[in-house]
DNA sequence: ACATTTATTAACTATATGGTTAATTATAAA
DNA sequence: TTTATAATTAACCATATAGTTAATAAATGT
């Protein structure tokens, strides 16, 4: 008979990535502890020794979706006084970001179109942050005059919500190209493009004059 | 012992607006048959007495809420050869609709970031509709030499994602604004001035010149 | 008035769900 | 080597879930 070895570290990555991808993909209540543990090929009670319970579970794969946003997107105590920059380093960083972490733009836009209902503290206080920075980096536009008509909470739907749903979308937008191929859905499209157009419409939209 | 009085049309209607609510607010999956019967004060069996099961009482959901949308934003068979008036009227319409029909937003982000998991046909062909419709007043609007560098499908998520996100993260922004009133989230905004002001934006991006 | 149809009811069913428990076993410490 | 600790296991549990069934009763048809 085998003998088993055991590795915790590994037993708990692996139910976080496999929990990351499975909340992803189906959303939370669609996805029980049964079928994470089957995933993971371990006793479903090795969920409930590592985590508390379902929802603490939820709260530690949205807090490792979320663990490098504030070195790689929110830097702290940096100032922002080149506004045009910045926001271009926001757009970027954010699309780029999101192809790193795929399953965080379906989390986040569940949490959104949910009013949160099982969103965490750490959650709510890093969509916080990130629209705080973008807001800064807006207002200082609008300062310098460089940027006009800023109204912030719009403008980061239309950035990071068109994010997050060029990448949920990608599945229905494939579907519904191979019904009609006379509709252009973006299929081609990568995630550099995208983040080079928003960046490009953002910039009209705020009315920065052509150097 | 008082006689009870039947209206299968009535219980029917309110199977279909108490669904609506509660797939709305809760989400497909966390929105139990029991549930639905105790809100509406009927027999669990009165629901599966009217539909088939739980995932055609969702299809008749989203094709209740979708049903006058063809009518009011999508207008068979008209010609769009103003672009800039139609632009307009896609969004004013759109963002009235979903006023009227507050339950929509959440349903719909719910399945664009789920890959469309339980999206029936009838809600499918109405998303594709309504992007074919933007996707023909851009078009038109490039033919023209009115609009330029349109990339349709990310200006739909750029007006519809933000009417949705600004409807579904009402309760959010107010818990955001709470804590901390230095950021604004657009709490006293109300539909209209978002309409507008996406409008506007939408012309500047689009590299409409002023009039 | 009686027969038929339809809407409603209470109770039931098989299965699923989040979580628990006590025993076992691999690993580390003494 | 023995003891203690931590990771794992199989089985269990109370409750919930989507749906079913047969009986009942209101409404309609003859």
């Amino acid at each position: 008979m085998q003998k088993k070895t055991r590795d915790s570290q590994a037993t708990k990555a692996k139910i976080i990535h496999t929990s990351m991808m499975l909340f992803s993909t189906n959303g939370y209540d669609a996805t029980t502890a049964d079928e994470i543990a089957k995933a993971c090929g371990i006793n479903k009670a090795m969920i409930f020794y590592y985590y508390k319970n379902k929802v603490g579970l939820y709260g530690a794969v949205l807090s490792h979706a979320l663990e490098s946003i504030h070195e790689e997107v929110i830097s702290k105590d940096k100032e922002y006084l080149h506004p045009l920059e910045d926001l271009e380093t926001f757009i970027k960083t954010y699309a780029l970001y999101c192809e790193k972490h795929p399953y965080l733009p379906a989390l986040l836009l569940r949490e959104l179109s949910n009013s949160g209902a099982y969103l965490p503290d750490v959650m709510f206080d890093s969509m916080r942050k990130l629209f705080a920075l973008l807001s800064k980096i807006l207002k200082e536009g609008e300062r310098q005059k460089l940027f006009f008509n800023v109204e912030p909470m719009l403008i980061h739907f239309m950035i990071v919500g068109t994010i997050n749903l060029f990448i949920t979308t990608k599945p229905l937008r494939e579907k519904s190209s191979k019904i009609e191929n006379e509709i252009d859905t973006c299929c081609d499209c990568d995630m550099e493009y995208v983040a080079d157009y928003i960046f490009t419409k953002v910039k009209l939209m705020l009315g920065v004059k052509p150097t």
